[in-house]
DNA sequence: ATGAAAGCGCTAACAG
DNA sequence: CTGTTAGCGCTTTCAT
């Protein structure tokens, strides 16, 4: 390969405006400290001839690279991948991660961890090494991850942490799973469920039991039980079969359930079938995640949206507003979700008796 | 931010294994001309300190930047991530191409292209200045846009063509999209179907009229006649639905109908259902792709996988071998496509009558 | 408000 | 086989 060369680099822009490399590489910049006629003189030389900076130099002299890193644990993810049920989460972070970094000219780089791995802090300091990026996006469980956080932390970089309160540094950003299990519970009880069952996600995910909370409080808020009505799942499909036999073989089975993920509740759609239950009618269910399954179930899925790319969007903004501004943010950030209905919710016996 | 500066550089294994930084470069890269034992030593340096080279700092030396483009297009990219159906080429992508970029220290970079744009050099210029990439994995329908790949020429980098046979410079890959749909094709003869429709994909993708050249290569080798039996579309569902109603609003319709994606598949299943025609007693139906929907339909279609994931696997492969050895392969590499048999195929009246 | 000089970490080119 | 020198493109000092 021959050695490639920059076609047009900040010299030439310099020989054109007829200016120091200084004043140029101000104009890119902040572009303080120009006069506005010089300003506009090495602007127009810049579109002129094309210029856009390199970033290996940019980051060369001390300056930033552009990098944002979003960090996915590498298990789940390729599981995703090779499984092809639709899961879509990585192109939402995309959609909303990438798209952003667009506009402020920087570039999102998917990097794959090992959560469950002694190397972890080998592994980042590698990524970090090479690309030297300029913030992290952190996705659960990743978020909580003490090792991980502390290594970023070292670095004094900015990084946000989803679906994370944020002890230990970092800035936290939540998708509002207490609030969303809440109003969840909330819309089934407005339908006149009184009995309501829960399908938690796995331990290993804080928002796992933020999601129970909510749904708890709801309950509380409208003076009913719980007992018997959480069940442990995992997220996996499998657990999401046992949870459900669990809730939907007792005595006085409930008549709506809230799973916290699309196949938990495609698995508790399933469990019905088999137990001779029409959902909606003899059992209301609402996923959590709306992933692309719920247009395809039979019904379709009523479920929480999880906002992923605003989320991915808004951790990109609040990575290069810190950059800038050197601080965090002072409060949680929190992206609200909504919930989408469609097919598996019907009026429960408290609304039919009206 | 503090000036980040590199914690461990080739200066520090440098001394502590005291060497000069060209062999500790040596080390890191070929390897040629180095003592066994000195590269030992280097290696033990490298490995005891956690070096790990700048990527920034590589690129800015004038040799490899590590990193590969892959180039999508832009719109329909955005559009799948909005409409949330499960399309899961994206994910695919990263599969294949991210995980063979790790095993070779490697990043891909994905990137976002209008297609019918004017800027579209200008663009890639951008890019292109910012990271000089050491390769591009360019996807259909880009994979055959000139200004593209005249621009891409010109860079005098190794990129390679998916879906594409590639005049013009490049590295063409293919998927066998004809083989495919021969394949698919003779399957449904085999099963004892003689009337079989194919509905064709969007005329800017080449790969569309292959599909249409296996399906009629398959039918010819049988002796059967075509006439009647295509039916334009675009990919999308809508075109889908009048393609599949002008196949099956016919006085003889066929038995069978190969689809050029999963989406018009699904919009053939509708409209087959409207017609009160059962898949697959009255009509077999076989799709491209493979997109995770196809699990989800009643019944589940058998379909063609694109290997997408491989195929991106084998153009990193490509990309970085052209890297080392200069020179492209001389003759068109082909991932070849597999049939995944599911519910949506029957035996058709040749086979019934036996 | 502008310019000049030094250096970031690494490798190509050239010596030895 | 190994070391020295120069320079990639840019930004940070530091002058003016």
């Amino acid at each position: 390969m021959a050695r490639r060369r920059q076609a047009v680099t900040i010299k030439h822009v310099a020989a054109d405006a007829n200016v120091s490399l200084q004043t140029v590489s101000r104009v890119i910049n902040d572009g303080s400290n120009v006069r506005p006629e010089m300003k506009s003189r090495v602007q127009a030389s810049i579109d002129k001839l094309g210029y856009v900076p390199s970033i290996a130099a940019q980051r060369m002299s001390g300056s930033r690279s552009y990098l944002i890193l979003a960090i996915n644990d590498r298990e789940r993810t390729i599981a995703d991948w090779r499984a092809r049920q639709g899961t879509d989460w990585v192109d939402q972070m995309l959609f909303g991660g990438m798209l952003k970094c667009a506009e402020y000219g920087y570039r999102l780089i998917f990097e794959l961890v090992d959560t469950h791995n002694d190397h972890v802090e080998r592994e980042l300091q590698a990524a970090f090494a090479a690309l030297q990026p300029d913030g992290v996006i952190l996705t659960p469980p990743h978020s909580d991850n003490p090792q991980i956080v502390r290594f970023l932390s070292e670095q004094h970089i900015p990084f946000v942490r989803i679906g994370s309160l944020g002890d230990g540094g970092g800035i936290p950003l939540s998708m509002d799973d207490e609030g969303s299990a809440r109003m969840a519970t909330q819309y089934l009880l407005d339908k006149g469920h009184r009995s309501i069952g829960f399908i938690a996600g796995s331990a290993e995910y804080s928002l796992s039991e933020w999601r129970v909370a909510g749904w708890r409080g709801a309950m509380a808020g409208a003076g009913l039980p719980t007992d018997g009505l959480l069940a442990a799942g995992d997220f996996s499909y499998g657990s999401g079969e046992r949870a459900a036999r669990l809730l939907l073989d007792r005595e006085s089975r409930p008549t709506a359930i809230v799973a916290s993920n699309d196949q938990m509740a495609l698995a508790t759609l399933e469990t019905a079938r088999e137990l001779g239950l029409v959902v909606p009618d003899d059992l209301s269910l609402i996923s959590f995640d709306n992933t692309p399954l719920v247009h395809f179930t039979q019904p379709p899925l009523t479920a929480v949206d999880q906002p992923i790319a605003a989320t991915a969007s808004k951790a990109v903004e609040l990575i290069i507003a810190m950059q800038k501004s050197e601080k965090a943010p002072d409060a949680l950030t929190v992206v609200s979700a909504d919930l989408v209905e469609r097919g598996s919710v019907a009026a429960g016996p408290a609304q039919l008796h009206d």
